[in-house]
RNA sequence: GUGGCUGUAGCUCAGGGGUUAGAGCACUAGGUUGUGGCCCUAGGGGCCGUGGGUUCAAUUCCCAUCAGCCACCCCA
């Protein structure tokens, strides 16, 4: 017989897994739906363009992360390996109201070497605000998302701020922060050289080689260099954040790799998943997106979060204790399974969650069974209840059992 | 994409160039003629990741490959 494995970087969720992912799903949902959000659904599969266009020709996402491939057709083909643009996509196409709040949850594919923390298919729950320029909804948005992992009992978590700026002020900056690095080459790693060469000089800013940390750290600040509308911006998103309470860290130095970020950028980092692979949730906002990607001119603010990441921070934490005890476990003689299979039909018709074994097998088997299952009772139907039209109902966790019938059952889970 | 470590039962792992490859846990059955958890006994289950090479002989040594983990890179 041939074996069939999983594709390298992708995986099964397998119910001891889902349990957590239903939580994850549910409370989002509800957490969203508090802001005013509606779910959109869009492909997986897009044009390879979108997201050349999207996310930018130069990012890593689009250079050498992409799942790509032709169809029959010859047409260029993409497992999408984001959420933003697709869903700024089907803005347009569907010419949804100006401001729409909407969100997504789906999979996403990257073609990189995979390891603890990031897979090649992995799952984002993202949310895109369209319409909106004030900083107050960007402080709203790093503020639902807040909300939503502290409703998964998520608080291990710091949030790091900053502006990146406009196209007016950053390409400024950037011309500043070149000027500044240029004297220092020699200080900088190979890794550095090409991103300056390749036109992606503030990625230098979060390098974690040693040197380049030390040499950086004297570098001018994207902050310092804002234009007066991206700095009033800057200035009233952070006041916002603390009207709504949020503990938030400034950080100048980070840098999102997807290139349609302007103004306000965002991540939620934590050190409780033990990888390297840390940033659980990030965003920002993309005021020119909507209009590179042939849309009207529309300010746009939004995050995605890592459902794997979110679910290893909350295993790491001891995990949800879900109830997923059976009520009833239904054990019977060989010559009752009719009866039993009867009796169990009739307690699911009450909404009870009872099961039994199909299979002939010993109490004593019935009872392991029903112990492993975690039952809190156990029915018996046996000779005598049979003959007395009874059920013989024990209870799994005190030993006590009484003899009653399947009104009484009934009953007792009302 | 680059570098390092690893790959033996469902899980965690031991072992070792030569008959039938082991342990714990899990699983199944039994230890009362109708009663679980603890305990005891028995049992099932392994192409020793895959392919090739060296050898009289390979699961053990060598190479390749695939996969996982770690670091870099990058990102959710």
């Amino acid at each position: 017989m041939p074996q069939y494995n999983r594709l390298r970087g992708t995986k099964d969720v397998i119910p001891a897994q889902t349990q957590l992912w239903e939580q994850i799903i549910m409370k989002a949902a509800r957490t969203l739906k508090l802001y005013d959000y509606s779910l959109i659904v869009t492909p997986v599969i897009e044009e390879t363009a979108l997201f050349i266009r999207g996310v930018g020709e130069g990012s890593d996402i689009v250079m050498k992360e992409m799942y790509n491939f032709q169809d029959k057709k010859g047409r260029e083909i993409v497992l999408r390996p984001e959420g933003t643009a697709s869903v700024v996509r089907a803005y347009i196409e569907n010419s949804l109201p100006v401001k729409s709040n909407l969100y997504y949850i789906g999979p996403m594919f990257r073609y990189e070497k995979p390891q603890k923390g990031r897979d090649r298919e992995f799952y984002q729950i993202g949310v895109e605000s369209f319409g909106d320029p004030t900083p107050y909804k960007d402080a709203e948005t790093v503020k639902l998302a807040e909300t939503f992992l502290k409703e998964l009992g998520i608080n291990a978590f710091e949030i790091q701020v900053n502006s990146t700026g406009c196209k007016e002020c950053k390409p400024k900056y950037i011309e500043v922060l070149l000027n500044f690095l240029e004297p220092r080459k020699a200080m900088l790693c190979e890794d550095c050289l090409k991103k300056i060469e390749r036109g992606a000089a503030i990625r230098v800013l979060d390098c974690k080689n040693e040197k380049c940390r030390e040499t950086v750290m004297s570098a001018p600040l994207v902050t310092a260099h804002l234009c007066e509308p991206c700095d009033t911006h800057h200035k009233l998103f952070l006041e916002a954040l603390k009207i709504n309470g949020v503990k938030f860290i400034e950080n100048p130095r980070i840098v999102r790799g997807l290139d349609y970020y302007t103004k306000t950028v965002f991540e939620f980092i934590t050190d409780k998943i033990g990888a390297q692979q840390n940033t659980i949730l990030a965003g920002g906002r993309y005021d020119n997106l909507v209009w590179e990607l042939g849309g009207k001119k529309t300010p746009a603010v939004g995050f995605a979060a890592g459902v794997e990441r979110i679910a290893e921070v909350i295993n790491a934490g001891g995990g949800f204790t879900t109830e997923d005890k059976v009520d009833i476990f239904v054990i019977t003689d060989k010559q009752y399974i009719k009866n039993a299979y009867a009796l169990v039909n009739t307690l699911r018709e009450s909404g009870i969650k009872a099961v039994m074994s199909y299979e002939e097998k010993s109490f004593k088997s019935q009872f392991r069974e029903a112990d492993a299952r975690k039952a809190k009772y156990a029915a018996i139907i046996g000779e005598t209840e049979i003959q007395n039209k009874t059920v013989m109902l024990k209870n799994m966790e005190t030993g006590e059992q009484k003899e009653t019938n399947e009104q009484g059952i009934i009953n007792l889970f009302k």
